[in-house]
DNA sequence: AGGCATACTTGCCACATAGGCATTTTTGCC
DNA sequence: GGCAAAAATGCCTATGTGGCAAGTATGCCT
């Protein structure tokens, strides 16, 4: 493989070249996607752009969606580490908000990226698709969080973390709907509001 | 193919018999399915059990997980139209709440295909992945009901419309997890519930 | 440094799936 | 019965999935 720019970390040199390896074929995927369109991209054309063999493919995605979104699972774990670090006094749902409204208006690049696989996710149903199962995976680990800081039983807990990525997912659709007017987090913490807001209007 | 009872109604022979082939393949996956779980079943081995081509089944569904979750669709179209059918007087999630209150309760064969199809999606991710994709579309057709009913603005109907069928989802899941105790409708209820429930608890 | 165990990569392979296109069959209607 | 539209089917190619075994890199120990 090529030589490519290893970030010295906690971990040793098998586990950060794995993880380069991933973060590669997830570059070469996102790229030749928006190149062409996602239907007119192989498999094969993204591990050759990777440097990596066909068959080595099915040991890190299971297809080309998980590769496309392997940035959103990195996004989302983010998410849920900050979530667990604030201050042990706040409620679970002041934790996310807090959270949310600092990070989606993040580094540029990480925002635009996030946009263009919304954009895919709104016109590609299969995308879309794997998308909201990987959140559903991440929705327990979210649930588990919440209830261990608002000392809940799983049932509030589920609820709150759905209620939450569930603003968070609308809020990212009306954002590239609308063009990304502004930033990604008014228009989440806009959401948040109406999520928030008493269901029933009498 | 094979004759089959037709039910009489308001479309012609040809639309009756497609709904009729429909219906067929999507019970021949959910037997086979359920005698030897979803990875041991191909798409032929459907197609021959329900009487038609390998061909003709890319006609009518675009994969297995389509064919077992046609069911849920119909269903979820079904609680869609008795949702509009409600009173003009109540509020939207009001109209929600009571349709699925009875409904969920309905006759045994639906609920018990209902769990049926709830457990293969808690084990089988692609399934799950389906099923949501599924549901994010109806969200759409939901939302607008909801938006006619209250006379609200897209973003405040798409948060009622998902709120509320993500409290289905949560306590489906809830109910078939816990082994199905009681009626499914008690379960919605009581995730309902907490999700009316204010989300910051200071 | 050398050597061993483990984990990762790759090639090969068989099988399942997706869907275009042309042909045949069925249906709706006269 | 006869005709046009719609649906079903067969054929075919490209693509994806994942088991298995052989080769290669890495971590670790001496």
């Amino acid at each position: 493989m090529e030589v490519v720019i290893l970030m010295a970390g906690t971990q040793g040199l098998r586990e950060r070249k794995k993880a380069a390896t991933r973060q590669a074929v997830h570059d070469a995927a996102m790229r030749l996607t928006i190149e062409r369109g996602i239907d007119n991209v192989t498999i094969d054309e993204i591990t050759e752009a990777a440097g990596i063999s066909r068959r080595s493919f099915s040991n890190y995605f299971t297809g080309k969606e998980d590769a496309l979104l392997y940035a959103d699972g990195q996004q989302m774990r983010a998410l849920l580490a900050a979530i667990h670090d604030r201050p042990a006094g706040e409620s679970a749902w002041t934790a996310m908000r807090a959270v949310v409204a600092t990070m989606a208006d993040r580094d540029e690049h990480t925002v635009s990226e996030w946009a263009i696989r919304t954009r895919l996710a709104l016109t590609h149903p299969g995308l879309l698709a794997v998308q909201l199962g990987n959140h559903a995976a991440l929705e327990r680990d979210l649930a588990a969080v919440v209830a261990e800081r608002d000392g809940v039983g799983p049932v509030r807990a589920h609820v709150l973390a759905t209620a939450f990525l569930a603003s968070v997912r609308i809020a990212m659709r009306l954002w590239v709907q609308d063009g990304q007017p502004g930033r990604p987090g008014e228009v989440i913490e806009r959401v948040l509001d109406e999520m928030e807001r008493p269901f029933d209007g009498h």
